[in-house]
DNA sequence: GGGTAATGTGGAA
DNA sequence: TCCACCTTACCCA
């Protein structure tokens, strides 16, 4: 377990799988939980924490009362993991859970409630794939993506169709496989989709096993391989990031 | 030291 | 369609 503190900024999927790896290997065991800011009721968590899991930017700690707590940072929330024993906390800290190596702070959350393992079924059922999970379904995700004609740069966010992108993540690896985020959807052939997943897949990977992504055209002034400024602009409610070269326009 | 924008989503209007 | 959530990073003075 890696010695404590703050972990990159960006509340998207690969956040969650690093702090979820976190607490599997040091806060599992763990049998004290509270919550200095009283806003989630921690009296209707009892036993021991004995599993973590992830999907998406949904995090869910099993405990053995059969509670399974599900939290979502959302936009503002963080998590503060560090060594035991924890300082005392923040008037603000909405959940902490101290275990044998590790405790974490939960700060500013959108989601932090208390569901059972059925509860937990029903969150996940509403996500697409995870890229970051062994059992996703390529196939489906895929799919998906050739039956809309929504902007790939909305596509990529809709939790619904895959599980884990965030506004950092679309911008830097549609840069990687030079599409522009306002492309339609269906109008990428084959080989693109499949190259998209598996460009999502490592960069997923590389940022969950750092806790950060190594942007490439996110909040950049040029990008990283030419030179170019990069343009932003709107697409679906969200700033997106394009190098011009890389990245052309779709023809209207 | 202060002001601003930013990561995501649900709920109210 | 807009606002709340209420932290962090970055800009400027």
């Amino acid at each position: 377990v890696a010695a404590g503190g703050r972990v990159g900024g960006v509340p998207e999927g690969h956040l969650i799988h690093h702090h979820a790896r976190r607490h599997r290997a040091g806060l599992v065991g763990a049998e004290r939980i509270s919550s200095p800011q009283r806003r989630f009721p921690a009296h209707r968590v009892t036993g021991r924490l004995v599993d973590v899991d992830a999907h998406g930017k949904h995090l869910a700690h099993r405990w053995s009362d059969g509670a399974v707590v599900h939290v979502h940072l959302g936009k503002q929330g963080v998590l503060l993991d560090g060594p035991s024993p924890p300082p005392e906390p923040m008037p603000q800290v909405r959940m902490r859970v101290e275990g044998p190596a590790l405790y974490t702070d939960l700060i500013a959350p959108m989601v932090c409630e208390v569901l059972d393992e059925d509860g937990w079924e029903a969150v996940r059922a509403t996500l697409g794939p995870d890229p970051l999970r062994e059992d996703a379904d390529v196939d489906r995700v895929l799919a998906a993506l050739v039956a809309t004609s929504s902007p790939i740069g909305v596509a990529l966010m809709d939790q619904a169709i895959l599980a884990g992108v965030g506004n950092a993540l679309r911008a830097d690896v549609l840069n990687l496989v030079d599409v522009h985020p306002a492309t339609p959807s269906d109008r990428l052939d084959e080989g693109r989709r499949r190259r998209l997943w598996d460009e999502l897949v490592a960069l997923m990977r590389t940022a969950a096993e750092a806790g950060a992504i190594p942007h490439t055209v996110y909040r950049q002034e040029r990008c990283p391989r030419c030179g170019t400024p990069v343009q932003t602009g709107d697409v679906g409610g969200r700033t997106a990031y394009w190098c011009p070269l890389h990245q052309p326009p779709p023809d209207a």
